[in-house]
RNA sequence: GGGCCCAUGGCUCAGUCUGGAUAGAGCACCGGCCUUCUAAGCCGGGGGUCGGGGGUUCAAAUCCCCCUGGGUCCGCCA
């Protein structure tokens, strides 16, 4: 509702100016520690008219009529500043949208296709893939949350070396299917990168496997295709502990066996904009004229695709299909995925919108699943959920095992998601295991327990079938319940503002000032001790909470439990 | 050598895009609150030249330039 509430605000604040005579193009609305909305345009005035800026603010509040405005209680010069004060009725306006199951989102007309983690298969998913997965699938749901029409992907990348080096490490080692099979496909590859490095000579026959998959040799394709499902089958339940599932797995060889990739190159050979020139038998574009100091191969000399080609032939295709692409990317893509920018924009294909991650590194250094110097996602989960269960069994022996055991991994998979999406992605970040460990303020488990302590209060007020009444809300006007029902109006605000700048973060914090709001509600006021009136319209407000507690857990990916 | 990202209390971060009214949290530390709706909670305290230097502006953590430190990338890897 508080996106109403801002419309209004730009209408009333616009419409002033001008009756004061001034043209500005920008309102400077934001939220103030003083004030719901304020507004600093009047500096702008007071430099582009020659005057005194708190003379600016007065003259233009003094010709605001408020008389018709229904969310705005009132507006104040203060000094400089315009500040906007939301009414009665916006607060009652708000919980009554909130409990009719309406949360004031613009509906959105489009596909948008989200790609995300599409790790390479030669072992597990370690700590740094899983910040693409959080990351990516708490944007998909935030889309989704939006009212955008989601459909995820991960490409698998089954043409690639690395998946040669597995093939290659089959060959010569065998599997230990004794172990969850990403974990074992890991130990091959370990072994394989070794072999390679005391005996390189044996590299051709990586190579040659390279060459054979992509000309269709069925017995070598299906070995890739055996090697690359058993890494998959492995990352797939990994996600899936995570709360995460993927609507498609793109294969990489499909964009090759279907000609789509041979029919890239000679549309990029056919593209005026791009100049094309072969070196050594390698085809290549010159980008320098782009503002790349580089030119980039689209095969190599021996005829073979390279990934940058195939990707740019799956780019293509999401294009075709989807209104909005949108792929999450570590920081080294960066380069290479401006380059494949470029090439789409000449193309005439629609460019994605990229998030950028920086690395997750652990503290004696970065990670690397060739060297095997990784902490696997499985490992931190299970390290997670062990102390997520002592817990509970520390503070529930009245819950049966399984019920424990339920909430800890629901605790695990929020403290691990909340940990990782809190972050800006562009921060490089270091691995610590005090940090996953947490489950204080500001992690997942105290916004879990803020939702049970709702889910506690309402089934202890015993209402019988639809009995949240709010006949009486308009009684709500203490401090922290006003706060609490203001910040409760700034959900879809911050789902809208968090889908167009692909910024999950952002939902993270909201969900912590969120549950400060209602801690210090349920500190100051009992609900179920109140007068008959006021104790219906705090149940009103608790059950809101709940919701908006409910949908932000949600878009998050982190189960609202009922009791913890 | 060049491109891009990061630098905010002892530690980990928010705020930087879109400059404004006292720089916010958490962890750790010190001191309080369970006969009152779940203490995974709440309250109070100490602790910050926002990496350094210059510039723009009425106003800079925020914009521009230089520097330092860390990360990352730079034609046949993905």
């Amino acid at each position: 509702m508080f996106i109403q509430f801002k419309r209004e605000v730009e209408a009333t604040l616009k419409k002033a100016i001008e009756d004061a005579g001034f043209t500005v193009d920008d309102l400077e609305l934001g939220i103030s520690p003083f004030a719901d909305l304020a507004s600093t345009v009047c500096y702008r005035i007071a430099s582009a008219y020659k005057i005194a800026p708190g003379k600016a603010a007065t003259e233009i509040v003094e010709r605001i009529n408020l008389a018709r405005e229904k969310f705005i209680a009132a507006v104040k010069a203060s000094g400089p500043y315009i500040n906007f004060y939301a009414s009665n009725h916006f607060l009652t306006t708000t919980l009554r949208s909130i409990l009719e199951g309406n949360l004031g989102f613009d509906t959105k007309e489009g596909l948008v296709i989200l790609e995300h983690t599409s790790a390479n298969p030669d072992g597990p998913l370690h700590i740094g893939h899983i910040r693409n997965t959080v990351i990516g699938d708490t944007l998909a749901r935030i889309l989704r949350r939006a009212g955008w029409q989601v459909e995820v992907e991960y490409y698998v990348n089954d043409m690639g070396r690395q998946a040669a080096m597995v093939v290659f490490g089959l060959n010569h080692f065998e599997l230990d299917r004794s172990k969850k099979l990403d974990h074992a496909i890991a130990d091959v590859y370990i072994k394989a990168n070794r072999l390679i490095e005391e005996e390189p000579q044996l590299k051709s026959e990586v190579d040659e496997l390279i060459k054979l998959n992509e000309a269709g040799d069925e017995a070598v394709v299906s070995r890739f295709r055996e090697a690359v499902s058993l890494s998959l089958e492995g990352t797939r339940r990994s996600l899936a502990r995570l709360g995460v599932d993927h609507d498609l797995f793109v294969w990489e060889s499909d964009f090759v066996r279907s000609g789509e990739v041979l029919r890239v190159i000679s549309e990029i050979k056919a593209c005026e904009s791009i100049s094309v020139f072969e070196k050594e038998g390698a085809l290549m574009i010159d980008l320098k004229g782009a503002g790349f100091d580089k030119e980039f191969v689209i095969s190599r000399s021996d005829g073979t695709s390279i990934y940058a080609t195939r990707d740019l032939a799956y780019h293509r295709w999401k294009a075709e299909r989807g209104d909005r692409v949108v792929d999450i990317f570590g920081a080294d893509h960066k380069l290479i995925s401006s380059q494949l920018s470029f090439i789409l924009g000449s193309l005439g294909v629609k460019k994605p919108e990229i998030v950028i991650f920086e690395f997750v590194s652990l503290p004696e250094g970065s990670m690397s699943t060739r060297e095997g110097k990784f902490i696997s996602a499985d490992e931190l989960i299970d390290e997670v959920e062990k102390r997520a269960l002592a817990e509970v069994e520390k503070r529930r022996d009245d819950l049966s095992a399984e019920k424990r055991a339920e909430i800890a991994r629901a605790v695990a998979r929020g403290a691990i998601r909340y940990d990782i999406v809190k972050v800006a992605a562009e921060k490089p970040t270091i691995f610590d295991w005090g940090s996953a460990l947490d489950f204080e303020k500001q992690s997942a488990p105290y916004i879990q327990y803020a939702h049970a302590r709702c889910c506690s209060i309402l089934r202890r007020a015993d209402l019988t079938e639809g009995t949240i009444d709010l006949t009486s809300i308009d009684l709500l006007k203490a401090d922290q319940e006003v706060k609490l029902i203001k910040m409760l109006s700034k959900f879809s605000y911050l789902i809208e503002d968090a889908a167009s700048s692909l910024k999950p973060n952002l939902l993270a914090t909201y969900a912590k000032d969120l549950v400060e709001s209602f801690n210090m509600f349920y500190r100051d006021c009992s609900v179920l001790n109140a007068e008959p009136k006021l104790r219906s319209a705090r149940l009103a407000l608790v059950e809101a909470t709940r919701i908006i507690l409910s949908e932000t857990l949600e878009t998050l990916g982190i189960d609202a439990l009922e009791e913890m």
